[in-house]
DNA sequence: CAGTCGATTCACT
DNA sequence: GTGAATCGACTGA
């Protein structure tokens, strides 16, 4: 049996942290999302820690750009961006204010409004598909460049905030080398999922893309 | 200002 | 397991 999770907003500090420390901690907490429809709910269950401009795997390693500005504020804010033409994914701002660092969420389980992410993910074999994925855990909660840049953090009135949830403990936590991820960046194990979890995603080396004819 | 390619997903073999 | 889809940010000339 587990413990109802706790529904308590994820304060700003815990934010306020090396993005390596709070990857793992994210494991198990809540990510709540409000459309017109009612909530969506997932149970993070994977992501992976970009260490702002040390890193060469993060947007911010070549500095500040129009898309990548969030990165660059207050922790505990969404940052969304658009790749492949059709996808989006997000991430949570960490460290202090300057420092660039963030976690890109790359799966979960959908614990509330899984009518509603059905809907949005019409592929999905089963929910646990749902959200197994950075892109398809933004298309579940329904999120897109119009969210970038909102706080997850505060109890206003926001679409996306976090909660306490449940975390896991950390001998439930794994590691190991971030997926899709090129070059030098290649060799930091900063990806983090639970162990054994159905809804985290196979690992996939990064392969260049094949010029086009 | 044109060329390149991405923190990916999906259909198909 | 392989390749296509699709567009905008970034790069370098």
């Amino acid at each position: 049996m587990i413990a109802t999770p706790d529904r308590t907003p994820l304060p700003r500090e815990f934010f306020d942290r090396p993005v390596l420390e709070v990857a793992p901690d994210l494991l198990g907490r809540i990510l709540v999302r409000t459309t017109p429809d009612g909530p969506i709910s997932v149970r993070l269950t994977e992501v992976e820690a970009y260490d702002g401009q040390n890193d060469p795997g993060s947007h911010a390693y070549r500095g500040r750009t129009a898309r990548n500005a969030v990165m660059f504020g207050r922790p505990g804010h969404v940052y969304v961006y658009f790749t492949y033409g059709m996808w989006h994914c997000m991430n949570l701002v960490c460290g202090p204010e300057g420092t660039a660092s963030a976690v890109l969420l790359r799966a979960g389980e959908i614990i509330e409004g899984a009518e509603l992410a059905r809907k949005r993910r019409l592929s999905a074999r089963n929910d646990k598909e749902l959200a197994k994925g950075p892109a398809r855990l933004a298309t579940a909660l329904d999120v897109d460049r119009a969210q970038d840049g909102t706080d997850a953090c505060t109890r206003g009135d926001t679409p996306l905030r976090i909660l306490t949830g449940t975390p896991v403990t950390s001998d439930q936590v794994r590691n190991g080398p971030r997926t899709g991820v090129s070059g030098e960046g290649a060799v930091h194990p900063w990806r983090f999922w639970v162990a054994d979890d159905p809804t985290v995603s196979p690992y996939r080396a990064h392969v260049p893309r094949r010029r086009r004819t």
